[in-house]
DNA sequence: AAATATAATTTAATACTTAAAATAAGTCTT
DNA sequence: AAGACTTATTTTAAGTATTAAATTATATTT
């Protein structure tokens, strides 16, 4: 948020307090709009009558009262606009509708093929891919107020925004700019693992905390983080690369060319990597080989034991790297593979994490599950075009300022 | 800062604006104030007018005008208040006195003799060399806005402000309280690592610079996160605990009970016993022995080679986590063993950084050595009361807001 | 139907910012 | 040396914001 200087800012962070509010505690009276946020009842009825009036805000009803008279419940206006979340995956991109309320309403799945130019096939999905959403829902453009992608990749914010992305061979490809012009709607991008952070944060099991950090495990390692409230960035919109720290010198050879990153031992990949070392055989197919050793740990398996208590150890021992660095209030585990192990041993690993990590700094850290499902991507997606809107919103439904 | 929900809000930010301003940009004209700041002329006279009045401003002569009225230089009164900090050292506490500018003004040293009670000594000792400051500069206690504390252990905030010290036994001694009562000032304590973080980013090498991470090699290591200007602390202030954090897994014991953290391998006493294993036979003094090293290492000493080549290894995937995590713009690094190493072999840091980060990351980062010398600490203390000054200002200069 | 209670709006007072006008304080020109 | 000119700073008038208090609206209770 920029600095206020002028008395004409001041209504803008008001209206803004007043709207983020209700978007994360839900509709409710002005007058405990009022109490909660410590804005005068006068400022309430002020900002709410300008927010009915340009159809941001609905009124809904009135409260039970018992004696006097009774308070009217105002609540964000569902459509008055829409937004869409996009989940670009390597082998489908997920489309979501969502209403301003953030309700899902209509989805779209696209395969995805193998061919020479992967930028032009997901530009190319997009474009249907949206046209469908709005079709299915009977939506004019312009009711959409933006579409937000979450890409597999390092997304930089530097003057342009560009995507990298090694298993597409993107360098730095500008691909907002590209997805812009053949959607013909504002488009928002960042990292999947942030994107997920943010639902998480605003959505999930994080609300309300200030600061946690969210680990995205599956094929590879992302990780989320909030401080303040806030995503955190960085100076280039790199931070939270946890899936390339290293943790063990000269350790395992990783994708990534590095030697001894924790994606080496704790990504799927590696995962089953470790399971052949001590002499498994696991399945081709991923998820379902983490699935079956998850199996026979909790079956009392020997091999799958050794297996998952190293494991315990060398994510325990990541995580309280970033519990040391970041003092988080909360850790949360999602991915398909992280929610498999997290299911079986959060509390073995909550252990490593406290005997690794400063006592200070995990006296009063929780780590846990996420809460949201598959679709985690794509409702944080959507939550980048959200935060837009709640911040610029004045710029949109106001004068001149 | 505060939420801006009322208009008198607006004009205390305006005054933070201006007085930050001045103290980080030096004397300057109304003008270029206004020019600089966005505020409008007309503001800037208001806001100056108050500040002149309450003394906290002073006007300093006039600019050389070619033709038209010259420009009134404006400037914090350094004789305004004054600000004591204090280096909390193990073998000695050093005192410093500073104006409002932050100019030194006296010094004292207290040594610190091996007893039971070792926290009694240290309130005594600080009580002892803030009245010696008081009488050298003839100065009453009025006049001190603060004394800021940079300690070499882990101060929480949480709810009251405590301070854990392993060396001294300390878990969680409400010093703040203590010397407060005992002191008759403002009191302010944070870790030694954070308060020359604040120094360095504000008059040191980091002006300007929006995410950095100051990095401190001792006998022990700590580090100091600036995000967006301003120090990192996490949920309960214990962020940036770096020097614990694992790089080697099941590696070298650490006298924190834990295996293969950083400290082990780069701190001081870390170093000397690679050097040991390499069959080394350094000497007993830390100071001189690793200096010694790096003398044996620019003169070619095969061992020293190897043994700084080792280090430069381990160090450099240490930051690398680090920029990997926080996407820093830059890392500096001090504490006296820091600067010796980094005099020596910054480059093959940066390479070894540069190789074990994302290139993302790395791309817009320099790695540098602190700028401020000895008595950075004492500074970075200071700089917790002006802090506390420049954002609370108001308070103590109008009326009743 | 009147009394009572609470919610929401309006009003009157006050504070802040700004653009423009006025004033201050120099240099330059003649 | 006086007046013209230039630029800085202050003052002023107008506009916008917030808030406490008064008012109005809308329910329940008696």
């Amino acid at each position: 948020m920029k600095p206020l200087r002028r008395t004409v800012d001041l209504r803008q962070a008001n209206t803004q307090v007043i709207l983020r509010h209700l978007c994360f505690n839900g509709s409710m009276s002005r007058m405990e709009i009022s109490l909660q946020t410590q804005l005068s009842a006068g400022m309430v009825t002020n900002v709410t009558s300008e927010l009915l009036q340009s159809g941001v805000l609905i009124e809904k009803g009135l409260e039970e009262s018992s004696g006097g008279r009774p308070r009217t419940i105002v609540d964000i206006n569902p459509r008055h606009g829409y937004l869409i979340g996009v989940d670009l995956g390597e082998t489908q991109v997920a489309l979501e509708l969502f209403d301003l309320k953030m309700n899902k309403l209509c989805t779209t799945l696209e395969p995805v093929a193998q061919e020479e130019d992967m930028l032009a096939q997901y530009i190319c999905i997009l474009q249907r891919g949206c046209q469908n959403l709005m079709m299915q829902a009977g939506l004019s453009p312009e009711k959409i107020l933006g579409v937000g992608i979450g890409v597999p990749g390092i997304v930089e914010h530097n003057g342009q925004v560009s995507v990298a992305a090694p298993m597409w061979n993107w360098r730095s490809e500008p691909v907002l700019e590209l997805v812009e012009q053949a959607v013909g709607l504002p488009v928002y991008i960042d990292n999947g693992a942030k994107a997920m952070t943010l639902a998480e944060s605003w959505f999930g099991a994080g609300r309300g905390v200030q600061d946690m950090a969210v680990i995205l495990i599956g094929t590879g390692i992302g990780a989320g983080i909030i401080t303040k409230g806030a995503l955190y960035r960085g100076a280039t919109n790199s931070a939270g690369e946890w899936g390339h720290t290293k943790i063990v010198l000269h350790g395992r050879q990783c994708r990534c060319g590095g030697q001894g990153c924790l994606e080496a031992y704790v990504g799927a990949p590696g995962i089953l990597a470790s399971q052949r070392e001590a002499g498994g055989h696991p399945q081709d197919d991923q998820f379902v080989a983490v699935g079956q050793l998850v199996d026979a740990y909790q079956r009392g398996d020997p091999t799958a034991e050794r297996v998952m208590q190293d494991l315990t150890q060398v994510l325990g021992i990541g995580i309280a790297n970033l519990v040391n660095l970041f003092n988080p209030e909360r850790i949360e585990i999602g991915g398909w593979a992280g929610l498999l192990i997290g299911g079986a041993l959060l509390d073995d690993l909550t252990a490593c994490v406290k005997q690794n990590a400063l006592p200070l700094s995990t006296k009063e850290l929780s780590i846990s599950l996420c809460q949201l499902g598959e679709d985690a991507i794509c409702t944080g997606a959507a939550c980048l075009v959200l935060e837009e809107f709640l911040s610029a919103n004045l710029k949109f439904n106001r004068g001149i300022y």
